[in-house]
DNA sequence: TTGAAAGCGCTAACAT
DNA sequence: ATGTTAGCGCTTTCAA
């Protein structure tokens, strides 16, 4: 590879004019100049080494990027879509890293970027814990945590964006409950995310609103800790046999998300019960995938773009950047979409 | 962050002292020196910039991934073997890219990672032409192609690792033959991936060795070129809707892949069809999400992993590496995986 | 066993 | 308008 003196010595020029054309400073110089150093550039397929040129600026064009895992259809949507928004307005290319949900494996990964000179990380983090967080913060990472809200009072140095979960779980319940259905569960894997709490939250909310504080309980199962995605289906498993066991059985299921949503429609299904006809259930995040099942997965879709981008820009800030540091950025704009796992429940259409 | 400098005036060595404390030759210094220099390490939390070494000795430890889309789940499976195996085998990094099927963005992608000083890509691409690849090659780097077969005779530079297409939709064929299906197709997206090819041969031959040359058609839909996920829906839609109106109706179809197979359930079902009952799908490439689906689909599953590991080996050899150079690589090793969109065609059943 | 010094490829004062 | 120079943080001969 070509180096910058090579250029300089083929156009006859100093290697900080040929450093001036490569940093669009190309108006202190002459157009002849300036041509001559194109020419040389071309003729030898120079490509600048951006690792010279960050071991000077300190800066490297790179977004890290931390998923649980980057085989979950879900983290796949937020990747692409903070891939394309740091790529196309911010030059950055993402260094991505799946945890499979290991501390040891999310603390490696912040310490490689620190090694690798990145300064702008984004986390989808499964640790209760943000105190990793808050020390890369402070080493001068700018750090953006997904889903979890900024603690109140205490400024950290971590940005938070996240979908209202409270919002999204209530929006779900609430259109069990317009359905008429009168006896709800929300399904949920243990010690999954921290905003299966805020979830929890809003179906109990929505719950109570119309008056079934009685007829609303929270179903969990799965591993207390540490599991990967294959656990979802165990667990669903687990919850379908609960459910259809249950003697007065729920007849509106909302899940934590639509992963869980999906694989407890199959479970159910082998439980000897059907969707929607005998329950029905919703879903939470929007995926494509839902689009595809039998029944199709009725669901509340997130804003992954709106908040990709916000996640971005606001990785891409300055650390200790006053203006927005610590903040807490909430979307709360997010769509019921009906597709086919919902429908009234059996007793309401045998009135009929 | 604290400099090797830093740490060599804290410990009261030279910087060389520190460096070969971090390169691993304690061995050639008294241990009280090497306790010195751990103990200056830990107090300052020092970290080795790998910019700085990198720059030194031109390694980066960083693969290049390149995948149409990040948020397809296929390329996410294959995508988190690549990185846990890259990870902990050989202590690199992965810089994914989504190309979402367009030229530049790949030829972009690539000279990104030149620019960087990777050394080391994965490329699952949609372009039909390899000669950007084999520039790469050229210009040192280590580039390993998926999905699709050496070009005999001329050696490129460029290995290649893929599945054997052509048995994988020949063992779907068959598992339709051995169903008792007599009427098959095969359904694709037009322009899409290379390997497309090698799967209609498996599926042509594979028909042809049941005598079944005059039912089996190939079928497909979608844009010339250039689409988004997004597109294999209305493909599949369209697919469907020609299937339903078929005057001697396929009562067999293989897929491209899963994800199509899936698509087609949905459409076929929109269509008034459905499966396994009127007809049957088989997919490719074993995705844990189709067994979420009602069918659960079956499929040929693919051996993801293994190939991510023969990926990963082969793009960490040297470049040049002759031993292995412009290898192919083809994995034979598929299984059928049966759930339940396959059943005996509707003509038997009824004569049971 | 340890240190001095040069240099990887680039940028950015500071000359000229 | 262009060149000289001094690093960025590390590794690596070569000396001591």
């Amino acid at each position: 590879m070509p180096t910058i003196q090579d250029v300089a010595r083929r156009a006859e020029v100093s290697p900080s004019t040929v450093s001036n054309v490569l940093n669009d400073r190309a108006d202190r110089m002459r157009p002849e100049t300036l041509a001559r150093v194109q020419a040389a550039i071309r003729a030898l397929r120079f490509r600048p080494s951006r690792l010279a040129r960050q071991l000077k600026t300190g800066q490297t064009p790179l977004l890290g990027l931390l998923v649980p895992s980057i085989a979950n259809p879900m983290y796949g949507a937020i990747a692409r879509e903070v891939e394309a928004f740091a790529q196309d307005s911010h030059g950055h290319r993402v260094l991505i890293g799946s945890t499979e949900r290991d501390p040891k494996r999310e603390a490696q990964f912040i310490d490689d970027l620190l090694a690798h000179g990145v300064r702008h990380v984004i986390v989808i983090s499964a640790l209760a814990d943000e105190r990793h967080l808050e020390a890369a913060a402070a080493d001068g990472m700018v750090v953006v945590s997904y889903d979890r809200r900024a603690a109140p009072g205490r400024p950290t140095g971590v940005h938070h964006v996240t979908p209202d979960n409270v919002a999204a779980a209530a929006l779900a319940t609430r259109h069990l409950i317009a359905r008429g259905h009168r006896r709800l569960a929300f399904a949920t894997m243990r010690g999954l995310t921290l905003s299966r709490g805020d979830k929890i939250e809003g179906f109990r909310a929505a719950a109570a609103e119309a008056g079934l504080r009685s007829g609303a309980h929270v179903l969990e199962a799965g591993p207390a800790s540490d599991y990967g995605d294959s656990a979802i289906g165990q667990a669903a498993r687990e919850l379908a046999q609960r459910i259809a066991k249950s003697a007065q059985r729920p007849t509106g299921i909302v899940a934590v998300n639509d992963l869980l949503a999906l694989e407890l429609i199959a479970g159910l299904r082998g439980a000897g019960l059907s969707v929607p006809e005998d329950l029905s259930v919703v879903g939470i995040d929007g995926l494509y995938l839902g689009a595809l099942g039998s029944p199709a997965l009725t669901t509340v879709r997130l804003p992954v773009r709106e908040m990709a981008r916000a996640m971005v820009e606001r990785a891409m800030g300055s650390p200790g950047d006053e203006a927005i540091d610590a903040s807490g950025l909430v979307f709360g704009d997010m769509a019921l979409v009906e597709r086919g796992s919902v429908a009234p429940p059996p007793t309401l259409r045998r009135a009929r």
